[in-house]
Formats: structure tokens, C-alpha cells, sequence
DNA sequence: CTATATTTGGGTAATTAGGGTC
DNA sequence: TGTGTCCTAATTACCCAAATAT
């Protein structure tokens, strides 16, 4: 299955939630808010590019700047 | 190569603050002053590494076998 | 078509962020 | 210097039932 469109993976809500270690529910409110770009599947539910989720939590991570002492 | 958004499970400062006994305004204190990554929810709140917080704890440990100084 | 897991929606508690002070 | 506690505002988590996805 999945046809493989070529470009970008579509993540579901809760595969975003997981990567955030957030509740579905809030990933839905960052659509809402506008703070990321979904895509809407005819039946109403959210879809998120993998690119654009990996970007946003790679933008959003800070290092410790002293690892090990 | 140590990928940034992916590795292991996140972790909320309600957690990482019972892990150390401490107020989890102090997990943010240390996040603040970089001595300990996180990631940011697009909301502003932070989640951390369990992998770092548990490098840090075992930093910490007064052991035996461990000479810090 | 049936069946299971997930997502949606609204509303309310719990947690977190930030500054200031001890 | 580091931590705990005060406050308010914002964000997030969990409750429900119905609809959608696979």
C-alpha cells in the first residue's frame, strides 16, 4: 500500500504527538494556530509532511552547550 | 552521526523534576542555562532527552568509582 | 460489508513559562 | 551561585461521543 508520491511522507497526527511527546489533540491545535502546515483528507483528518514536522523539531532543539565536565 | 530529532524518548520537566527531587522550575533553570538540551514545543514548552537526563544524573552520582575531582 | 484504531469536536483541569524575590 | 516559592498568562492533557481511516 501507500503509493509513495514522490516528495514528502504524510505523518498522522499521533505519529507527530509522538515526536513532540505531546497529545494528538495539541498537534491538532498547531494546525489550528497555524504554528504548522496540514493537509486535510476528504474525510476531515490532518496529515503533516515529515520534512516540514523534522525541520520544525530540528529549529526547536537546543544542545547542551557543556556536555560532560 | 548522532541525529538531532530522532534517538530516544522525551521527557516533560514534570518528570526529568522528579528524577532529580528537585521543582521543575529548576529543570528550566538549567535548560536556560545550557546545562542540559531540550526541545521545544512549538507552544514554548520544553521536553528533554531521557538519554541526556539520565547521562546527567549518572554524572552526578557521588560514586565510589567515580572521582570527580 | 464488518471490525479495530485513530481523529475529530468542545469543555475543563493540570502543567508549564516567565519574572521577581527570598 | 543555586534552589524554592509567589504571582499571572499561556499551553497542554484528559473527559466524552461520533466520524473517519485502514
Amino acid at each position: 500500500m501507500t503509493s509513495t508520491v514522490a516528495g514528502g511522507r504524510l505523518l498522522t497526527p499521533g505519529e507527530v504527538a509522538a515526536l513532540f511527546r505531546v497529545d494528538p489533540k495539541t498537534v491538532t491545535r498547531w494546525a489550528t494556530a497555524g504554528r504548522i502546515g496540514s493537509i486535510r483528507t476528504p474525510g476531515g483528518h490532518r496529515r503533516f509532511r515529515e520534512s516540514e514536522v523534522n525541520q520544525l523539531l530540528a529549529e526547536l532543539t537546543t544542545d547542551a552547550s557543556t556536555p560532560t565536565a
